[in-house]
DNA sequence: ATCAATTCCGTACCATGGTACGGAGTCAAG
DNA sequence: CTTGACTCCGTACCATGGTACGGAATTGAT
């Protein structure tokens, strides 16, 4: 079985993440705290260390933490059309952020090539364009 | 020339924010404080509008406020240059942000479908993958 | 002259995702 | 059996971009 033989800080070390993140996606409720032996220390096993790097995968891939709490919700894989539901979303989400972005990312090209194709204009056309009604 | 007519409410009416917006640029150094006729109350004209409105549309291209206030010291348009690298840089970090978002996209895709084409499977795919090492 | 609406100003609070600090307790090595 | 490293726990603080609150002063309308 997993031994429960990590502390705290070999646990960070181990899933790459700072000491005190552990302890706020405990206080988060992403993260079970182990029982404490009686005035002792707290132990972790490599669970814990898979937890958190799901937690950390599922950042990546644009979940908040509250989502990424009912993901771990559904962690025994039994639940494939509920986590199937919240990832559909987030794909909507991320598919209306990219349309957003691509936007943006003609405006300023359009911006930066006006400026650089006006050498010598008194009036920049990228601050014009932001100061225009 | 431009009436100092408006008052803050009517600027932020205008301007299409909250008024407390308003107070925070100005505490922020983005938007000047007129001066306050002895014991009276603030006057704001059309320039106002047209900067708070600058400000809007630049942070609907990416910009931070910091970036912002840069953008605004070179607002009389006689700085092309500095304008067009600030803008530049954004336009590398939009893209950098675009690349990643296609990968989550993809990433996203790619598991929704897994969990679609399971049906009864025990194992959820999307689960199964967040948890892989 | 009075009354409601608005302004002024400082300060506190919101969400999000952490990070830091400090005192007390515990553990392992020498 | 002491020392240094680590843990525990509560609480405070960080950045970002605002929003809310409350008492005092002022304004516009009646």
């Amino acid at each position: 079985m997993h031994k429960q033989d990590m502390t705290i800080g070999v646990l960070a070390r181990q899933a790459g993440v700072n000491l005190e993140t552990i302890r706020y996606y405990q206080r988060r409720g992403l993260l079970l705290e182990p029982a404490k032996p009686l005035g002792g220390i707290r132990r972790y096993s490599d669970i814990d260390v898979t937890r958190i790097q799901f937690i950390k995968r599922a950042q990546h891939l644009g979940f908040s933490l509250e989502e990424v709490g009912a993901l771990l919700r559904l962690e025994d894989g039994a639940h494939c059309t509920e986590a199937r539901a919240i990832a559909a979303e987030k794909l909507v989400e991320v598919r209306k952020r990219l349309d957003g972005l691509r936007g943006i990312e003609q405006t300023l090209q359009t911006l930066v090539d006006g400026c650089a194709t006006q050498p010598g204009n008194v009036r920049c056309p990228l601050i014009t364009s932001l100061l225009a009604n």
